[in-house]
DNA sequence: ATAAGGCCTGTAGTTACTACAGGTTCAAGG
DNA sequence: CCTTGAACCTGTAGTAACTACAGGCCTTAT
C-alpha cells in the first residue's frame, strides 16, 4: 500500500482503512469526509489525505466518539484555528462519558455476579435469579 | 399505590413502573408484555401482575440485558418447566458479555487519559492527541 | 352535559451502520 | 480493441430499543 499508488477507488480504501466500503459512503452523507473527485463515470476517486482522515474517523470511533463529536473535532481541525486546549476538553469530557459508563457496567457485573453466587444451579425451579428480579423490593 | 385499586389504565401503570407509557406498548408489541384485556372502548386495562411483570422487565435492562435476552427469560419462566441452573447459564453468558464491554472501556479511558497527558492544553495548534489521532501508526 | 385529559392506532424519527436491488463503469485478459 | 466479471453507482430498507408525534375516540370529574 506504499506502492506509490497515488489515487483509489472506495473498495481500495475500505481495504487500506479498515472501515468498510458501505461506511465510507455513510461517512460523506454524514459530512465526516468531504465529497471526493469524481471519474468520468462517477466512481470516487481517492487520494492519501483521504485515507489519513478515514483512519482519524476509525481510530475516533473506536475510542467511543459519537459521529456528532468526531465530525466537531474534525471541524476543529478543519477550521485550522483550534488550540490544544480545546481538543484537550472535548477529549477529557468524553473520558468522563466513558468513565460514568464504565462505573454503570461495574454495578451490573457486581449484581450479575452476587445473583450467580446465590444460584446452586439446582434442577429445580426454584431460582434465586428470578426471585431476585421479580422481587419489587430489590434495586 | 397500594391503595387497594386492583385494576389501572397505562399511564398508571408508566407511573407505577417507571417505565415510559409508550414503551409500554412497544414491549407488548415485541411479546415481552401480554395482550391486556380491554375496556368496552378499547383501553388497555392492567392488573398487579402486569405491573410485577414489567417491573421485571425494566429491572432485567437495567442490568443490560437486550429485549430478546428478557423475551427468552419470560418465555423460560412462563413454561414453568425451567430449572435454576438454565438461569444461571443464561445469566453467565450475559456476564461475560458485561464483562467484556468493561475491558473494552477501560481500554478506551486508558488511551483516552494517555493521551490527556501528553496535551499540556496550550493555545497552540500543537496538539499531541490529534497528532496522536491522525497517526497511521498508532493503535 | 361538557371539557380536559388520557387513551387509541399507525408511523416516523433517533444512532451508526449494513445490506440489498437494479443498473452502469472500469480494468484486465485475450 | 473487445469482452467480461468485478466493482462501482444510487436510493432505500433493515437492525436495536425506544420515543414522539398526528388525528381521532374514550373517560372522568365537575
Amino acid at each position: 500500500m506504499n506502492s506509490g499508488k497515488t489515487s483509489f477507488s472506495r473498495g481500495t480504501l475500505a481495504r487500506h482503512s479498515g472501515v468498510n466500503s458501505e461506511t465510507i459512503r455513510y461517512y460523506e452523507k454524514k459530512g465526516l469526509m468531504p465529497d471526493p473527485p469524481r471519474s468520468a463515470g462517477g466512481h470516487r476517486i481517492y487520494a492519501q489525505s483521504h485515507l489519513k482522515r478515514l483512519s482519524f474517523i476509525r481510530r475516533t470511533r473506536e475510542l467511543g466518539f459519537t459521529i456528532r463529536e468526531v465530525r466537531d473535532l474534525l471541524d476543529l481541525v478543519d477550521s485550522e484555528q483550534y488550540t490544544c486546549a480545546e481538543v484537550r476538553d472535548r477529549t477529557v469530557i468524553h473520558l468522563r462519558d466513558v468513565e460514568q459508563k464504565l462505573r454503570d457496567l461495574q454495578n451490573m457485573q457486581h449484581t450479575l455476579k452476587s445473583m450467580v453466587s446465590k444460584c446452586d444451579g439446582g434442577l429445580v425451579p426454584e431460582c434465586p435469579i428470578i426471585d431476585a428480579l421479580f422481587d419489587t423490593q430489590s434495586a
